[in-house]
DNA sequence: GGGTCGGTGGCAAGCGGTTGCCAATTGTTG
DNA sequence: CAACAATTGGCAACCGCTTGCCACCGACCC
């Protein structure tokens, strides 16, 4: 049983072996200026003979600074985090910070409980799709800097994508392909962005001089949208909206299996354009959000706000959203969600003439 | 701009309050039978009033044990990790330890680079699926206990899959769809599971009188697969084995653009059984490996390193793997990945009569 | 009644850095 | 050449918690 090597060298081996004080070494490193360039450079070499390397923990005893900070998402199994994990940790990376990804496996308990052992520990949190409620939100807030993603809370700065836009977007297509009535199916309760999206479809549409019906609440999985398939048997629509793309790809699954055709009989659009929305057949149109843009501006906020920025404005940073148009999506041909009975069909290429404006990437 | 709340309560000021010595208060939390029952019961409600939260980082200073063990991923927008990230965060939550993610974005370089930031701050490592070299890994296991996933590394525990297993079954099932000549597609050279993989094809297709064929590397990506394709037109074939499944996803992409039926003109079997396996069409016929079991599985095999136990043996730790026949493989029909041109075909259902052996979770 | 001993609580020395403050050295300036 | 400022290095006091060692105390024994 080979024992761990010797403890690593701290400033005062370093020290003693290039003859100053701790005290110097420890500016050598951390205060550029502060001590004789020759000085520094001697004792940055001595410390690479050593093999130092300082211990941020030691560190972040007085300065009470860490240089880490903590990432909440609502479900690490759920592939829309994929991206965004890698945005943050991109920005924090750049920036010298450490992440602590921290999995609330969709419960707000649970989200508070480990937000409690981490807390001490962060010199700020993102949190992605909080499950908590508002005002937990905000107390959290009051002990450490925090950003929130997908969502508004009062006083808490934010980082969203533009849903009403991307709404706008998809009922515009759907509008052009001549569906009149959109089926919105909805997330969960406690999600922010579901109201905004709702909320966004219903303007759209009375903009645009179409209707829109709301179905729902279910899980945003793809078991979710399986079970909606049924609601939606009974609910005839020429075109959904659902609240994430694994509801829209759970929902086409169960539809498909039941003998309806998409888009032949009706035209489903996702939200968020995860990484398997190009694979599934039909491949799925939806909302794009900038998923690793998202999660490189949280963190970027979280460290100015870390560095003393004021919270940025009260508004929340918007990016942009993108429809990306592939094959669920079609002309509306009849009403009805039930089996198919006739067989003319459009032709497939026409249908998906304007696939994919972004393409997935890897 | 408020500022944040003042300095959370110490042990002092808890002593203080409950007008006892400091090393009381630390004794009361951390050493039980320590203290006396009364004062300890007592020292733990002025706690409770006092809000007072130990400092993990402060406790982490003077026993060099600081709770935090380090998740070192390969990519972690490939969604193959997201199942091992929640099992490994399950264990570790269970012991009270709490997980760094980190991210190598398939580069052995980042990895030890981002490892030399981690590896003071750590108990203990789980790389899995690590880019770095043997002896790398070995070097880091001298300074923290490590515990690799998906490989196998000399004098270091590890986890892996029942590759041979796994192969043997694919195997068997092509053989008996009457395949006799079965093509891999190698993924990273650097893959342990690479090796393994090939290899235990090769003597499973020597066992059952079948032949083995090799083609690659290619990036273990959907893209990979699909560059994949035009070699695999080249070389025909009626069946095909991907590293994994967002290989076999890609081919089957390629493959399908081209003409080539899946799994009419030839058969496909990915590995891993990923998220995205069962909502492509075809579905796919992959090597399930239990991928939350590993996650823990490592994580719990680290903290037993940590409390000190042996190398557990110098055997890897292998969990059992599973064939999940879905729709991508079928009877073996004509022996050319070239565009089809009969029609006949062999009815959907009775292709798809063995689908899903166990069912894709959510 | 004195000696032992287990149970408890306190003292104080770290753990590895950071940093305010002071002193010594060197360079400037009138 | 004295007075003074700037530069640079060292001293020592923390940061919050752990823990070895000691002191004290009442119980128990002979």
């Amino acid at each position: 049983m080979a024992e761990r090597a010797a403890k690593s060298p701290t400033i005062y081996d370093v020290a003693r072996a290039a003859g100053v004080a701790s005290s110097t070494v420890s500016r050598a490193f951390a205060r550029p200026g502060r001590v004789n360039a020759e000085t520094a450079e001697h004792i940055r070499k001595v410390a690479a003979e050593l093999g130092y390397r300082a211990n941020p923990l030691a560190r972040a005893l007085p300065t009470g600074r860490t240089s880490m900070i903590s990432l909440v998402i609502a479900d690490v199994t759920n592939p829309f985090y994929n991206e965004i994990v890698r945005g943050a940790q991109a920005a924090a990376l750049e920036a010298g910070y450490t992440t602590l990804l921290t999995d609330a496996q969709e419960s707000g308990a649970r989200e508070r409980e480990a937000l409690e052992r981490a807390l001490t520990m962060v010199d700020g949190i993102v949190l992605a799709t909080s499950r908590m409620s508002d005002s937990a939100i905000r107390m959290i807030a009051k002990q450490r800097p925090v950003v929130v993603m997908n969502r508004a809370v009062t006083d808490v700065p934010s980082v969203v994508t533009d849903n009403p836009r991307g709404v706008r977007r998809a009922v515009e297509h759907l509008g052009e392909l001549g569906h009149d009535r959109i089926t919105y199916l909805a997330g969960p309760e406690a999600s922010w962005a579901d109201g905004t999206r709702w909320r966004a479809l219903r303007e759209a549409t009375h903009e645009l001089e179409l209707h829109a019906h709301r179905l729902g609440p279910y899980e945003p999985t793809v078991a979710g949208g399986a079970a909606a398939a049924a609601d939606l048997m009974r609910h005839p629509t020429s075109a959904v909206l659902a609240y994430n793309d694994l509801m829209a790809i759970g929902l086409i699954r169960a539809l498909t299996a039941a003998g309806v055709r998409v888009p032949d009989d009706v035209s489903v659009v996702g939200f968020d354009n995860i990484f398997a929305a190009e694979l599934v057949t039909p491949a799925l149109t939806t909302v794009a959000a900038p998923l690793h843009a998202m999660g490189q501006a949280a963190v970027r906020n979280l460290l100015a706000l870390t560095r003393g920025a004021r919270p940025t404005t009260q508004a929340p940073v918007v990016l942009p959203s993108q429809l990306v148009v592939r094959g669920s999506t079609g002309h509306r041909r009849r009403n009805r969600t039930s089996p198919a009975s006739g067989t003319t069909k459009v032709s497939g290429p026409a249908l998906m003439a304007a696939t994919s404006t972004v393409a997935g990437s890897r």
